[in-house]
DNA sequence: TTGAAAGCGCTAACAT
DNA sequence: ATGTTAGCGCTTTCAA
């Protein structure tokens, strides 16, 4: 059945059923509830492709992750779950971007370019914004907001929600300083931002500069975690707390310490970066730093759904910050606690 | 740029481009790789939802689970990353189906409902299969592949593939067998299928049946999985062997018991079952019973494309059948190595 | 092998 | 407050 021969079998005109569905005012109270009531009883259901077509809106918008790795996919999932809710209360369906395979991030921009599927694009940078394709999308006028550590103010029109991870850094720093860690390591992963500045940073002004050699440049995995852990402790004065830039190295991390024979904490404080949702599945107690994904989601999604009404404004960045969540695998050095 | 436009720039009439881009054959080679390299030349791209109004197909499928728990999520995500490939060879594109909170099931039903958002659906059953449910989509015609334990063969035209978790379940009997243990126990969650049946039918034929008391019924997540082990071991004769229907609850499980002092698997041999994909972070050696979801993938793809082609034919069931991995966590009985 | 014309189901300007 | 009408951009008969 389609919007004339229902509007016919219950006496009104296409467009007032239409009003009634879109709920645009022209349409007096009394005869909207009675074309939603009549929809119901003969299970009339607009055609969306049709309203597509002649509103130039589809009413959907994509989430792209730039790194398609099986560990952002948590992440990703976390952010997806978050921004469904606020998405929907503007009216927008979320369509989750994932590249089969071989094509990546330009199987976002095709979707981009095939145009009327999504109205706008939410993409979760990897800290490596992908400018080109950002310019890209820009010059489409494809509303866009990307999540992620730069906070993007050269590209006109597109939104940036940014993390600042600084004040999560920092409290590590002072945690540690304050548990009376002297000897103070860090594991990096192969994200390129500025944790670990940070801290060193934060670190010094407290008086307790960390040591180049206590700096491990890692990547991914639990595997890389643990080869760091090793090449840390291995060292004639070995760090007594370590900072790893993500939970997953800190998890390979702690289970190497632990092969190794050490106690967490009470040998080897150690925090992680991230607060993945699966968490409390690998390192329960893991004291890491949060990224309030419920926050981020709502301010994503409150930004696109003001670019989709309104393309010609520059949306103000939002700041989301990083915060320490305290746990079970950080405390006092030994002489410290003595 | 419209197809009207484009095609009057380059000096073919619509239906020409029109039969480029679809590839329907009536159209000679040589205009047709003229037309597809105009349409790179300039930046043409057909609006989709024109096409979708008019031909009445969306070429979009949903993936939807009717289990929203985040436990879940890792499961959907590892079909969702399998299925959109092959999915994309049959000319379709994934729309993943995240509710929003509230509106469980019913939201994938309105989705449908809204018809021609959508051509078909997958649907990941939580073994408990919403019958309702289907058979209100199978009336729709709509095309709908269910994913689960269960064979469906009692809907007409809803395709069913079939997840047998039985030669998983028989292997870990033998597994435990040939190993010596005598002393088996089982941690159910409360997915209701038929593993433990399985297992226990396959222990009694054996030779070593399992004790009533080794039987704990559990939830979904870790602490279940700890607590259940602490009932197990507090008997006076303690499994020496134990199988648990996931993996959450394994990882549960082997955490408690090595608070408790015991080795694994030294001590005490467990296997999980699913084999999520993130298992390496949480327990990176747990001998698991793996379901292949690459295979079920391709299955499920391949099922609903034909279903769509030609909705009126009943499918074949498809049985994708799960089998062991052997990793570390199971080993021979300390009694029966020496 | 190609073109002209009709129409998919809806919304929005323009009437009343 | 409601109805009439003209397209949105494409695919698909039908005709050449």
């Amino acid at each position: 059945m389609n919007i004339k021969e229902f509007s016919t079998r219950i006496g009104v005109s296409p467009t007032t059923t239409s009003s009634a569905i879109t709920g645009n005012g022209r349409i007096s109270k009394a005869t909207r509830q009675m074309v939603l009531q009549k929809m119901r009883e003969l299970g009339y259901t607009p055609n969306l492709n049709a309203r597509r077509l002649v509103s130039g809106r589809s009413y959907m918008v994509a989430l792209s992750h730039v790194d398609q790795k099986a560990a952002s996919d948590l992440f990703t999932m976390q952010v997806a779950r978050a921004i469904v809710g606020p998405l929907k209360e503007f009216g927008y369906d979320l369509w989750l971007n994932l590249a089969p395979d071989s094509m990546q991030e330009y199987s976002l921009l095709r979707q981009l370019v095939k145009s009327s599927t999504i109205d706008g694009t939410i993409i979760i940078s990897d800290w490596s914004v992908p400018k080109k394709l950002l310019r890209d999308v820009a010059s489409r006028n494809q509303p866009c907001v990307v999540i992620g550590e730069k906070l993007i103010d050269d590209i006109p029109f597109v939104g940036s929600v940014m993390l600042n991870l600084k004040p999560g850094a920092l409290e590590v720093a002072r945690l540690f300083a304050a548990q009376g860690h002297k000897r103070i390591g860090f594991i990096d992963s192969d994200l390129r931002d500025r944790v670990f500045e940070y801290f060193a940073d934060a670190l010094k002004k407290l008086g307790t500069p960390i040591n180049k050699k206590h700096y491990v440049a890692a990547g991914r995995d639990t595997e890389e975690g643990a080869r760091a852990l090793r090449r840390l402790m291995s060292q004639p004065n070995p760090p007594t707390a370590i900072f790893a830039r993500t939970d997953v190295l800190a998890i390979g991390a702690i289970r190497e310490a632990r092969n190794m024979g050490l106690s967490i904490p009470q040998n080897l404080s150690v925090v992680g970066h991230d607060d993945l949702s699966i968490l409390p599945l690998a390192e329960p107690g893991l004291t890491t730093v949060r990224i309030d994904c419920t926050e981020l989601a709502k301010a994503a999604a409150e930004m696109l759904s003001g670019l989709l009404r309104n393309p010609d404004t520059d949306p103000e960045p939002k700041v989301i910050s990083t915060s320490l969540v305290m746990r079970q695998t950080a405390a006092p050095t030994p002489r410290a606690a003595d």
